[in-house]
DNA sequence: TAGATTGTTAATCGATTAACAATC
DNA sequence: TAGATTGTTAATCGATTAACAATC
């Protein structure tokens, strides 16, 4: 078993990362069926037992699987069964946020350091972590053992720190800035802007309502319920 | 022309809303063909071209197509033209940044109110809001005629807080508070999780270089360049 | 006009589904 | 055993591509 990634369609993919988010959700012992994935997830049983196939069998007919195993199973072929260092690129009000975020370590994702360029910010505590400087990068990273980086500089200095953060020795940057960035090939550059997310948002409003009224007092129908997940 | 989102194609969606927000960035008289944004969002000119006829035809051959119009004309399909006022649920760290987050405006999106549970928050200045209480929420989103919000309570508040914004009138939220919410068939949540965007960095990771020790002195490349997006 | 780029078609490619034999 | 659910196949469905006539 176990294909390699590159055999798996794109699409597959993010849904088996949504299935391990999922399974990580859950008691380690429990077993889960295809269509427990599926109500959970919205996509057809058929089609989360095709995905798993693409790279092994996990399952026991009449059965299900073990969450911990298959959970396990997702992780290794989709390369995300590692902890991993992470570095915080300036720490103005989101970078001080995400210093004191929790949820990183259930994913094994350790936020190690705080960066930032500003002198007066060098040296301050925040939360566990002492701000270093910019100018220390390559020795925080090499020591660090650090690969990823989140970048909250301000949209005007995101190229900048970009490459000081590559030149330091960075491969992949969660970009939080709502600018874009240009980066080397072997540079991955994952854009999460809030500005988007809303506008996907604004989308599915006009495709309901649309530019109607609303009702005065709204139904509340917490009944009918569906999954707006984490 | 004109044709309605519902025939649209989902995948050919989601990539409409990336060509809309490259638009944004260029100026608007400026004329753009097929293969400039072929370029910068790595899909063939072909597709770009193919997803554009789902709903009419806004091209000059032999020139291309003007940003302005373009960008218009795709907003008005995908029903993101609108001004869409905005509230932030919970005033912690991560929704105390957002109250100073510059780019929704250029998004349409306007920051109108802030509201915790917590009474040590109610009534404190933050930027240029006062933070309201949960209690008047009903008051605040009739009287602001918000219909978004954006969560950043705890995550153990999650569920709570998403039953006050709907009972509110919310119709549409983004959820950041890595904790999956169950809302009513006619509101939509949008989950954005940080360490989930990091499993997207750690898998790219794995399915390069992989396991095996970097360059200790990193090249640099900066010019074979590759666009990392906002 | 010559050069460029659109809009559209038909062919190809890939992903999803439904069904069911195999298995516990 | 009876009931349940997997793994897998073949058929269907949809999306992408390449090519090019139409147009500026």
């Amino acid at each position: 078993m176990s294909d390699h990634l590159e055999n798996i369609p794109e699409l597959a993919v993010s849904r088996l990362l949504r299935y391990h988010h999922i399974l990580m959700g859950m008691s380690q012992g429990d077993v889960v069926s295809s269509s427990d994935l599926s109500e959970k997830t919205g996509y057809t049983a058929a089609q989360i037992r095709r995905d798993l196939t693409y790279f092994g069998q996990f399952g026991t007919p009449g059965r299900g699987y073990t969450v911990d195993s298959l959970r396990n199973a997702i992780a290794d072929v989709l390369g995300i069964n590692r902890e991993s260092n992470v570095l915080i690129m300036g720490v103005g009000r989101v970078g001080a946020a995400l210093l004191h975020y929790e949820s990183f370590e259930k994913h094994r994702f350790h936020v190690v350091a705080a960066v930032d360029v500003d002198p007066e910010k060098v040296g301050l505590e925040m939360g566990r972590f002492k701000v270093r400087s910019v100018e220390d990068l390559s020795d925080i990273v090499t020591e660090g053992d650090i690969r990823m980086a989140i970048l909250c500089v301000p949209p005007a200095q995101a190229q900048t720190a970009v490459e000081q953060l590559v030149r330091a020795g960075i491969r992949a940057i969660l970009n939080l800035t709502a600018m874009p960035v240009d980066v080397p090939d072997d540079v991955s550059v994952r854009p999460v802007n809030l500005a988007v997310e809303l506008e996907w948002l604004a989308m599915a409003q006009s495709r309901r309502g649309g530019s109607r009224g609303e009702k005065a007092v709204p139904e509340t129908g917490f009944n009918e319920k569906k999954k707006g997940g984490d």
